[in-house]
DNA sequence: AGATATAGTCTAGTTGCTTGACTATAGGGA
DNA sequence: TCCCTATAGTCAAGCAACTAGACTATATCT
C-alpha cells in the first residue's frame, strides 16, 4: 500500500509530456501486477513480468532474451534462476549448441501467459470505456507510430 | 551504451498499449537523462531526475516531497543526501517549526533547473517534429485525461 | 590446430528503494 | 501543567534489479 500523489498538496510544474507518459506507463505496470497478484500469482514482480513475453513457446536461449530486451546476461540469468526456484520456466540442453540452454514454460509458466492475457485485455477494456474507443484507437496509434520512429534514435 | 532492443530478432506478441507506454516512456527518460548529461550535470539520474520536479522555489520539507511523490521519507532523505553532497539543494532550519528542515536551491541548483527546462522543450520539439504538431497535441491531451481519469482508481 | 568469439555461471558491487528503531519537537486534551 | 500521541528527521540494515569482471566450456573461423 505505497502512497500515491495524487491525494496530496499541488506539486509544481508537472505538465509535460514525460511525466503524462511515465504516469501512465507506471499505472499500468501497477494494473497489471494487481490482477496478477489477484490471480494467485504472488510472486510477479514488475522485472519479472518484462522477461516472460520475450520467451516464446518453443523456448528461448538466455543469451537471446538479453540480446532482446537490452539487458546484460547477468541480470537475465537471475531472473531466469527466480522463474526456474518458482516453477514458471524450466532449463533444457540445446540440442543444436551445447554450450546453449534453452528456456521454457513449464506447464505452471503457460496457465501465468493466459492470466497474464486476461489481464491485458482487462486493463485495456479499462482504458478504452475511460477515453471511449475512437480516442483509445488514437492513443494507441499514435504512441505505436511515435516509438517506431524513435526507435533508432538516441543509441545506436 | 546499453544495448537497446530494437535491433534484434522478433519478439512475440508484444504489442499492447501498457508495452507502448513503457516504450515511450522509457525513451523519454533516457533522452532527457542523455541532455542533463550532455549539459554537464553527469551526476543526473533518473531518481533524482524525479525529485526535483517537486522541490519549489520556496524550499520544501522532506516529508512533502515523500508524501507528493509517495515514497517513504528514509527514500527522499537519501536523494536530498545525494543532491546535497552534489551542492544542487541546501537544508536549512524551518522557522515554523523546530523539527523540521527546507530544502532549497542552492544557485547551482536553480540552473539544474533551467537546464531541465531547456532539455524537456527540445524533446517535446522532437516528439511533436515525428508525430506533427496536431498528432502530438492530440496525444497529449489523451494522455492527461487518461491519467486524470485513472488518478483515483486502484489505490486508495 | 590455433585464435577468437559466444553461452552460461560465479562473485562482487551500485542504485533505488523498503521496514524498523530511535530522537526531538509539536500539539491536543485531562 | 503534564501527558499522550503524532510528526520531522535520522541511522542502520536489507531487498530487488540491475551492472562489470573474471572464468569455463563449447563453437567457429582461418
Amino acid at each position: 500500500m505505497v502512497k500515491r500523489l495524487d491525494d496530496s498538496s499541488t506539486p509544481p510544474l508537472l505538465t509535460h509530456i514525460g511525466w503524462s507518459l511515465w504516469r501512465a506507463s507506471d499505472h499500468w505496470l501497477r494494473a497489471f501486477r494487481a490482477r496478477m497478484v489477484g490471480a494467485g500469482y504472488s510472486w510477479f514482480s514488475e522485472a519479472r513480468a518484462n522477461v516472460i513475453p520475450h520467451i516464446d513457446r518453443a523456448g528461448t536461449q538466455q543469451a537471446v532474451l538479453a540480446e532482446r530486451m537490452g539487458l546484460s546476461k547477468q541480470a537475465i540469468q537471475q531472473f531466469v534462476d527466480g522463474l526456474v526456484a518458482d516453477g514458471v520456466v524450466q532449463r533444457t540442453p540445446d540440442p543444436a549448441d551445447a554450450r546453449a540452454r534453452i528456456v521454457t514454460f513449464t506447464p505452471e509458466g503457460l496457465s501465468v501467459l493466459a492470466a497474464a492475457n486476461r489481464a491485458k485485455k482487462s486493463i485495456e477494456a479499462d482504458y478504452a470505456t475511460r477515453l471511449g474507443k475512437a480516442r483509445f484507437d488514437q492513443l494507441s496509434k499514435a504512441l505505436v507510430e511515435l516509438n517506431e520512429s524513435l526507435g533508432d534514435s538516441t543509441d545506436e
